[in-house]
DNA sequence: AGAGTGATCATG
DNA sequence: ATGATCACTCTC
């Protein structure tokens, strides 16, 4: 029977939440399906002093309410006035800070998933499939409604424990994150994560 | 390189 | 009330 990844592996810094989550399995519930992927790519959001954080400067507001929660909770944002982003929320109590979930690898559902993508275009590959923070958001029929979620006890969407130690650090490829231009001297700060040689990466 | 798209929030 | 912004994706 698969394992939860349990509260205490969100309880640590979001940097080392971000690089465990790569190679963990990502689990959706939805109409009597199960959706499911590897975690392959994330970025970590520091909270109070990161510039490119939605908590930034300690902003509280409705949208980003959930990054307050505790460690373990499902953070959802609309953006661009047609996207979702999914994130997770990990460090010590009261700390707003949050590990951007920006790709998969599709394992379980991949029908559904091309059906919940393809409402305009069809999709061209597979590694295309959930390649970008918003396109696993769509595959996996993840909006604002799951937003708060609780991660180790909700049960239409969780994480599943693959692996117990982080992926080795010559396989984590580390960038500076996607789209934080506005971010100052927080741009090139190296806070994104992938799996190395991985095709289902938001970027090439 | 630029369009699409509308919730969100800081201003007033 | 108003307007600027936006942790993106797709097409040209």
């Amino acid at each position: 029977m698969p394992e939860r990844l349990p509260r205490r592996f969100y309880e640590r810094d979001v940097v080392t939440v971000a690089r465990a989550l790569l190679g963990q399995r990502l689990v959706r519930m939805i109409n009597g399906k199960r959706l499911t992927g590897i975690i392959v790519e994330t970025e970590a959001y520091l909270g109070i002093p990161d510039k490119a954080a939605h908590t930034y400067g300690g902003r509280r507001t409705p949208r980003n309410e959930s990054m307050w929660q505790q460690a373990g909770t499902l953070y959802v944002y609309f953006t661009y006035g047609m996207h979702h982003c999914c994130n997770v929320t990990a460090g010590s109590p009261g700390q707003p800070v949050a590990a951007l979930i920006r790709a998969v690898e599709p394992v379980e559902g991949i029908d559904t998933m091309k059906k919940n993508r393809s409402s305009k275009r069809k999709i061209s590959c597979h590694t295309a499939l959930c390649s970008g923070p918003a396109k696993l958001t769509q595959a996996f029929g993840i909006d604002r409604h799951a937003d708060g979620s609780n991660l180790v006890t909700d049960k239409s969407i969780h994480i599943e424990k693959v692996r117990s130690r982080s992926l080795p650090s010559k396989q984590i490829i580390t960038t500076p994150r996607i789209g934080i231009q506005y971010a100052e001297d927080w741009v090139d700060r190296p806070l994104r994560f992938y799996v190395k040689d991985n095709p289902h990466i938001s970027k090439k």
